[in-house]
DNA sequence: CTCGCTGCAAAAAATTTGCACATTG
DNA sequence: CAATGTGCAAATTTTTTGCAGCGAG
């Protein structure tokens, strides 16, 4: 099953509604390899979709970890779900600087760093935010 | 010497005039706990600073790596300097969900995970973004 | 005295809110 | 048909730009 059709059921077992509106932002995060604003969203979509729709849609899928906020620049992208869970999956990205392509990465030693800062601070740490910047294989070669 | 001093002489050094606007500002921040907005900042400047002034000496100081912004609320916050050199330091921060406190950490294990991402991926990475979330010593008590 | 910096006005961009109507289940 | 979700209008918030005049060096 791909990106989509997990994605609508994830929202359909949570109670919420399969829209168009809904299903055409999935669409659209899920062609792109760069973080879309919802401006973007909503140019990419022909205008079909009102900005605040745009807005409101990506809220719920946000709230239901289908996608994810590149914290850095406020633009969206979709992140890897799974039919079993998409709970708290611990996203990291690495930007392309030059080009804006995204990849998911898996970064396995973050915990360990979280309990390295937590014993050397006095705060209880509960999550963190990291991104990774640099050139892409393409854009590494020019 | 203090931060404000510090800073003031870097921004000298650097060929920046040392404004009124600009050594209040390095006070309010030197001041905070917290991170504060560009608005917050003109309001506790009595609204004596324009807000537009705060954005543009916002903008000089972080370019001198006098402040460090939040990446995820787009605030800003006094960063450690030294006399001796301000240059790219690896600024992460921890903070309080709850009361907004923010304290600068050191952590030196970011080199070996670059390192390990950079193996794993077909990225050049150039930097990162790190920011750890959760309850100061005060508010994890309550 | 000169160049860089600030303040004011205004524009542009990003985000939020209210409400009537449309759509899903 | 009941509850959610969408579209439009408008307000609010955040950030940027232009330009005249001020002030540091």
């Amino acid at each position: 099953m791909n990106y989509i059709d997990i994605a609508l059921k994830i929202l359909k077992d949570n109670g919420y509604k399969q829209t168009k509106p809904r299903q055409k932002v999935l669409e659209i995060l899920d062609k792109s390899n760069e973080s879309l604003s919802a401006y973007e969203i909503s140019d990419k979509s022909g205008k079909k979709l009102d900005v605040v729709t745009v807005y409101r849609v990506l809220e719920t899928l946000e709230q239901n970890n289908l996608i994810h906020k590149v914290v850095s620049t406020g633009k969206y992208r979709k992140c890897y779900i799974s039919e079993k869970s998409n709970l708290n999956k611990c996203h990291h990205n690495i930007i392309c600087k030059n080009c804006g392509y995204i990849e998911e990465i898996n970064c396995e030693g973050m915990n360990i760093i979280e309990k390295v800062i937590s014993s050397n601070s006095s705060f209880k740490i509960e999550n963190h935010v990291l991104e990774f910047y640099g050139l892409c294989q393409n854009c590494k070669l020019d």
